[in-house]
DNA sequence: GTCTATAAACAGATAGAC
DNA sequence: GTCTATCTGTTTATAGAC
């Protein structure tokens, strides 16, 4: 038992979770009816108050689920003591994994479009938690990878921003996967097509930290 | 005479789009009522049937609308033959020129939470429109000049993928803007600001293009 | 815990006065 | 063109049987 990630509900409560990532993320909050749920997860729409209290409840519970299957995610093993090498071989193969992960899994699949709709509704309490449970733990975890593979300060405004940038190449092409499909000419996204996408992030990252190395 | 876009309608109609624009982008298509889109226009629920026949029209309308202000930025004069240096100094300055619509320009503070929604939407009608209209054509002139200052083939698959990465990080920058600004400790985003990430993005556009010239 | 039935509020569209 | 009043359907939340 390693996890200590607060486990989602079982049974009836976890089909709710489940059909609510996947209507909230495709249709929004207030685009998605209580009784939408209620059938695709197979119950009425009682339960849902029974549950998690309200509408309100549920959203706030399948943010939870969003920020328990992301720290699932981009967690790179580090050595003690990492050589620049290592540092950006580690950086390379965690943004690929990444990338296989929002690109290709099923899971990605719900979660993404869900988070997408959590980041335009401003800063509320759910983005707040995702913030502080995921997105800032992982991203100052990057800048100490960048800051020993290129030799800057990790904690520097040019770091935190570089680090940034690269995280966001690979965040744009799932958000804008219509777009890129369609100007790509894909049918959809199979391994050979994710793999493209991976190899044009893994190359802009490399030639990033060469750009920024301090000799 | 030059602009054969669409002109949005004047008086109360262009009211109703403007206020459209920022309900929608704010709070979704769902999400906002036509009450509230009457009272921030000053108007009546009544007039939106009237001008526009139907709430669905009225945001059919409001795609248009951006897709009219999208047209007017990143338009570069690109020289009849520009040598490869030119090119990559038109990219930096188009580039640029993007970052400060897209960060610091009031008419993107409604423009981009629309476009984010309509991106999460999945693929209908305003966002083919949207496509054909701007983002395709501005794609395929970005891939021209990336290829001009590398060498490249225009219509490759790397070409335009890393043409997508370049603009991809930018337009992170924007929708994940919440986040960033958290993460770098900044109140709001002013021309300091702006100007660090346009640098961020610019240098790693030099960065690739470099690694990616043919000689 | 699960479900049906219903209540109370709210949505978008429209008729018709001005 | 603009506005008020209203119609009709749908929403979430809840009461209460099982």
């Amino acid at each position: 038992m390693i996890e200590s990630a607060p486990r989602p509900p079982e049974g009836t409560g976890a089909a709710l979770i489940e059909a609510g990532l996947k209507l909230f993320g495709k249709q929004g909050f207030s685009g998605t009816s209580t009784r939408e749920i209620a059938a695709l997860a197979d119950t009425n729409v009682a339960s849902i108050a029974y549950h998690f209290g309200s509408k309100d409840g549920l959203h706030t519970a399948c943010a939870a689920e969003v920020a328990r299957r992301l720290s699932a995610v981009a967690t790179p093993s580090v050595p003690p003591d990492p050589t620049p090498d290592e540092a950006r071989a580690i950086l390379d193969s965690t943004l690929r994994a990444l990338a296989g992960f929002l690109l290709t899994s099923p899971a990605a699949t719900d979660v993404a479009p869900f988070i997408l709709r959590l980041l335009g509704s401003g800063p509320d309490e759910a983005m707040t938690t995702l913030y502080a449970s995921v997105i800032e733990p992982k991203h100052r975890e990057f800048c100490r990878l960048w800051a020993l593979a290129t030799g800057q300060a990790p904690e520097s405004e040019s770091t935190r921003l570089a680090v940034f940038a690269a995280i966001g190449q690979l965040v744009y092409f799932r958000v804008g996967l219509p777009v890129v499909t369609r100007r790509m000419g894909w049918g959809r996204i199979g391994a050979a097509e994710a793999g493209a996408i991976a190899d044009t992030v893994a190359a802009n990252l490399h030639a990033a930290i060469e750009r920024s190395r301090v000799p």
